[in-house]
RNA sequence: GGAGCCGUAGUUCAGUCCGGUUAGAACGCUGGCCUGUCAAGCCAGAGGUCGCGGGUUCAAGUCCCGUCGGCUCCGCCA
C-alpha cells in the first residue's frame, strides 16, 4: 500500500507551525459531524490533533469524510491553522491549532469496537484481556508502558555507570525440589526428562561470581507455578543483581541509589537515602507483617504486661502461654455501629484471629463487651498505652501463638488503612526489613529448616549458635519494602562449600540428592568462590507502584488471568498427538472424584 | 484446596430477595437534520442464547443442582 507518510506526529503541532502543510498518520479517536462541517480527533502514541473538513475548502474531501468512523486509520494532509477566537481547547496540548484538510486517505477501516478507546474504561478486565491490542491503544495504558520502558532505561544506565556486566542466563534449567512449583518443559531428545523454567537465576548468578564477573545485573523473566494474585503472575520480571566482595551494606547502597534514581527520573519524586531499617521482630510487633506499609501510622501496641494478670481469661491466657495481646487505635471511630464492628470481627477471623475485642473510648468510660472483665485501672492503662482519646476505637486480638495474633492484627490494620483511605497517595514509604530468623521449626518433621532459600548465609556473629540454638540464628538477608509491597529480596550468600553442605543437610537432602541437584554449585565453591551477595527487585511491582497501581497486570503488556490463561491467544491449549509423541508424553485420563 | 463478589443488548448496569403482560436505562451503533464542535446537539431506529447444562413449576433472567469464566481474599508463593 502506498500512502503519504507523516511529517509530524499527532502531539507536536503548535501555533509556531501555523501556515505549514503537514501530513499526520493516526487513528480516528472521535468525530463530530456537524453536517456542513466535520471535526476528527486524530490520535497516535504522542497525542491528539483536531483535523477539520469544510466544504468551501474542498467539497469533495468534505463529502468523503462523512464516511469516517472511530478507529479508522488515516493519513491526512492539510494546513496548520490557528483556531478561531474562543474555539481553542485548553485541555488539549494541540488545542490552539487544527489541520484544515486538503487530502486524506483511509489506510484501514475498523468494525465497531467491543469497548471504547478511552482512559476511563468501563469494560471488564476479561474483555480488556481478550482484546488487549485495543486496551493497549488507550493512552493511559501506553503511559504505563512508557513508564516501564523508562525504568528499563534507568536500570541499564545506572548499572552501566556502576560497572555491572549484563549477562543472560538460561531459560531451560534444572528443576530443583524446594521453593515454588516449577514450570516444566519436556525434553524431546532425552526421553522422560524435563527442564524447568527458572524461578530466578539464583545459582547462575552465584556461578558468575565464582567466575570472577564481580558485578552482574540482568532484567530477566522468572516463572513460578503457584496461585496468582493482583501482584503475582506466572511469569514476571526481575531486576536481578549480584556482587562480589560485599556486605549487606553494599547491597543496600546500590539498591537505594537505583530506587532513588527511578523515583527521580521516572516520576520526579525526591527521596532521602539511606532508607529506614527495621528488624523483622519490630516489624511483626509494630505492624504484624514483614512488609509494613509505613504510609500511615496506626501501629500495633502489645498489651501483654498490662493484661497478664488481669483475670480476663482470653487476654491472660494468651499472655501467659507465650502468645500476645495486641491491637491498635482507630482515631475517631468510636462511632462505629454494632454491625460495622461485627463485620470487622469477621474480617479479623478471616485473617486468622480467634475473635476481635473492641473498646470504644467514651467520655465517662470505656465501652466494650469485655469491660466488665477488666478493672477500671487496667482499662485506663490500655487506653493510655494505645494513645487513645475520647472518640477513638481500640481493636485488640489475642492468641497463644504470638505471630498469629500479630499477623491478624496487622492484616486488620492494613484492611482498615485502605478502607479509611489513610495512605497519602503522593507519599512513598521505603524501608529495609532485616534480621530475619534463619530457621523455622517444622513441627511435623521435628527439624529446624531454613526459612529462606538454601544459599542464604547466616549472620557471621550467629554462626556459633547454629547447632546449639538454631532459633536464635539470624539470616544475612533483607527485604526491601515499598508502600507495603515486598519490592525486592536478597541476601549475602554462602560461599563456603562446607557451610553450604551443612545447610542442605538441614533441608533433609541426602548426599546423593545434594550431588544431583546442587553438586555443580557446591563443587564450584571448592575452586575459589569470593564472598558475594545480591538482591532481586520485582520489576512489575516496582512499575505498578511508580504508577500508583495495585495490580501488576496493568503494567504487563500481555498478562495472564488468575487461572494462568491468556484470554487473547487462548493459551494454554491442547497440542497434536504427534507433538506429545515426540515428547514421549501421554495425557492421563481425569481421575474420578470419589 | 477454600471463601466472597460478579456473569442480562456491542459496552456498563437495573430487574433476581418475593417466579407471571412485549426484559428496561445509559453510552455505543444505524439513518435524518445541523458550518465551530471538542462527552457536539436534536429527531427517529435497529439491537437480547438473561454465561452454559440439567431440574422444579401451568409458567424460570428470577427457585434448586451442576458446570465454565472473571475479580478479590485465605492457604500457597525457599
Amino acid at each position: 500500500m502506498t500512502f503519504t507518510k507523516r511529517t509530524h506526529n499527532c502531539g507536536e503541532l503548535r501555533t509556531a507551525q501555523i501556515g505549514k502543510t503537514v501530513t499526520l498518520n493516526g487513528w480516528v479517536d472521535g468525530r463530530r459531524d456537524l453536517g456542513g462541517m466535520i471535526f476528527i480527533d486524530l490520535r497516535d502514541r504522542w497525542g491528539i490533533t483536531q483535523v477539520t473538513f469544510v466544504p468551501q475548502h474542498n467539497a469533495e474531501v468534505h463529502e468523503r469524510a462523512h464516511e469516517l468512523r472511530s478507529e479508522y486509520v488515516l493519513s491526512i494532509t492539510g494546513t496548520v491553522q490557528g483556531r478561531p477566537e474562543g474555539q481553542e481547547n485548553k485541555d488539549m496540548a494541540t488545542g490552539e491549532i487544527e489541520i484544515l484538510v486538503d487530502e486524506f486517505q483511509i489506510l484501514n477501516r475498523a468494525e465497531v469496537l467491543p469497548f471504547e478507546i478511552e482512559d476511563e474504561v468501563e469494560a471488564h478486565e476479561d474483555l480488556r484481556l481478550k482484546y488487549r491490542y485495543l486496551d493497549l491503544r488507550r493512552p493511559l495504558m501506553q503511559k504505563y508502558a512508557m513508564l516501564r520502558s523508562s525504568v528499563y532505561q534507568v536500570v541499564h544506565s545506572y548499572f552501566a555507570e556502576h560497572d555491572f556486566v549484563e549477562v543472560e542466563t538460561p531459560t531451560f534449567i534444572k528443576s530443583t525440589p524446594e521453593g515454588a512449583r516449577d514450570f516444566l518443559v519436556p525434553s524431546r531428545i532425552h526421553r522422560g526428562k524435563f527442564y524447568a523454567l527458572p524461578q530466578s537465576p539464583q545459582m547462575y548468578k552465584q556461578i558468575l561470581m565464582v567466575a570472577g564477573f564481580d558485578r552482574y545485573v540482568q532484567i530477566v523473566k522468572c516463572f513460578r507455578d503457584e496461585d496468582f494474585r493482583a501482584d503475582r503472575q506466572p511469569e514476571f520480571t526481575q531486576i536481578d543483581l549480584e556482587m562480589s566482595f560485599v556486605t549487606a551494606e553494599d547491597v543496600y547502597a546500590i539498591t537505594e541509589g537505583l530506587v532513588a534514581r527511578m523515583l527521580k527520573e521516572c516520576i520526579g519524586y525526591d527521596v532521602q537515602t539511606p532508607f529506614l531499617r527495621m528488624s523483622y521482630d519490630d516489624a511483626m510487633e509494630q505492624y504484624g507483617t514483614d512488609k509494613p506499609d509505613l504510609r500511615f501510622d496506626m501501629k500495633l501496641v502489645p498489651l501483654n504486661d498490662l493484661v497478664v494478670n488481669s483475670g480476663f481469661k482470653v487476654f491472660a491466657d494468651a499472655a501467659q502461654k507465650g502468645g500476645t495481646v495486641t491491637g491498635f487505635c482507630v482515631k475517631g471511630k468510636a462511632e462505629y455501629s454494632r454491625k460495622q464492628l461485627d463485620e470487622l470481627t469477621e474480617v479479623a477471623k478471616k485473617f486468622g484471629a480467634g475473635g476481635l475485642v473492641w473498646m470504644k473510648v467514651e467520655a465517662a468510660e470505656m465501652k466494650s463487651p469485655v469491660a466488665k472483665f477488666l478493672s477500671p485501672e487496667i482499662l485506663a492503662q490500655i487506653q493510655s498505652a494505645m494513645g487513645a482519646e475520647e472518640g477513638d476505637l481500640l481493636l485488640i486480638v489475642a492468641d497463644a501463638d504470638k505471630r498469629k495474633a500479630q499477623k491478624a492484627a496487622g492484616s486488620l490494620r492494613l484492611h482498615l488503612g485502605k478502607e479509611l483511605g489513610l495512605c497519602d497517595p503522593n507519599k512513598h514509604a521505603l524501608l529495609w526489613v532485616v534480621d530475619f530468623p534463619m530457621f523455622a521449626y517444622n513441627e511435623e518433621e521435628g527439624v529446624w529448616e531454613p526459612e529462606h532459600h538454601a544459599f542464604t548465609s547466616p549472620k557471621a556473629e550467629d554462626i556459633e549458635k547454629m547447632d546449639t540454638d538454631p532459633g536464635a540464628v539470624r539470616a544475612d538477608c533483607y527485604d526491601f519494602v515499598w508502600n507495603g509491597n515486598e519490592a525486592a529480596s536478597g541476601s549475602i550468600r554462602i560461599h563456603d562449600s562446607a557451610m553450604q553442605t551443612k545447610i542442605f543437610e538441614r533441608l533433609g537432602l541426602s548426599d546423593e540428592e545434594l550431588q544431583e541437584k546442587f553438586g555443580f554449585l557446591v563443587e564450584s565453591f571448592k575452586y575459589g568462590a569470593p564472598p558475594h551477595g545480591g538482591i532481586a527487585l520485582g520489576l512489575d511491582r516496582v512499575v505498578a507502584i511508580l504508577a500508583g497501581l495495585t495490580s501488576i497486570r496493568e503494567v504487563i503488556a500481555f498478562p495472564k488471568t488468575n487461572t494462568a490463561l491468556s484470554l487473547m491467544d487462548g493459551s494454554p491449549s491442547m497440542v497434536d498427538e504427534r507433538a506429545l509423541k515426540d515428547l514421549h508424553l501421554d495425557i492421563r485420563k481425569e481421575e474420578k472424584k470419589p
